[in-house]
DNA sequence: CTGACAAATAAGCATATACTTATATTAGTA
DNA sequence: TACTAATATAAGTATATGCTTATTTGTCAG
């Protein structure tokens, strides 16, 4: 039951455009708060809320600090989303054989 | 982007509860209330925003409504899941060979 | 038609949380 | 050492939302 976290940090829609900013590269938080309309503090909060959702790690780069996404949250939600999706499908199915 | 009232439902874990117990079959609300601890209003309203949501379709069958899963929006939250899987994978793989 | 049952809606409240500004921490630079 | 840059943390606030009780709406049974 970890999916839980990560579940509730993506439901932010600010988090979201985060994880998705560095979907491909490593960004540092300067770099991720001048393109979000919200404060450097905010961008710092979110991350630590991605963070604990092992949605995104950080690492210091001299006095920045690179973040890039974690495998390991998104891993655990895709695993509890696809078992819901295989069920709600078998489910569905069944509602037209009666 | 329609996920994004997905993910939002899916954030709150009694929302998930319900979600879970439509697994394998449709259930009328009372029926969904009394394993939840709360009470039959508040399970009406989550219903509500699992139907916006586009996870959940109600159905009138005499005077009690039955619900079930509806494929649809875990669909698209596959999909985006998938998605945002698939690029943190790549660059995950990239932060390691330099 | 009347009464009871099932679900949805209304209204209000208490808490969680996403934001802000101000300050602290840590690292590079002159 | 002092100064600046980059980020994190502290504290406070405003809004969103998950819950409750009370009421409304709709359906079946007698």
């Amino acid at each position: 039951m970890a999916y839980d976290l990560a579940m509730a940090a993506l439901a932010d829609p600010t988090r979201r455009r985060l994880v998705e900013r560095l979907r491909h590269r490593p960004r540092a938080v300067g770099e991720l708060a001048q393109h979000l309309r919200v404060t450097q503090p905010a961008v710092s909060q979110h991350l630590a809320v991605l963070r604990r959702a092992r949605l995104v790690r950080g690492r210091a780069v001299g006095r920045r600090r690179l973040y890039q996404l974690d495998p390991a949250g998104l891993a655990m939600l895709r695993q509890y989303l696809d078992r819901m999706w295989g069920d709600a499908l078998e489910a569905y199915a069944r509602s037209f054989e009666e």
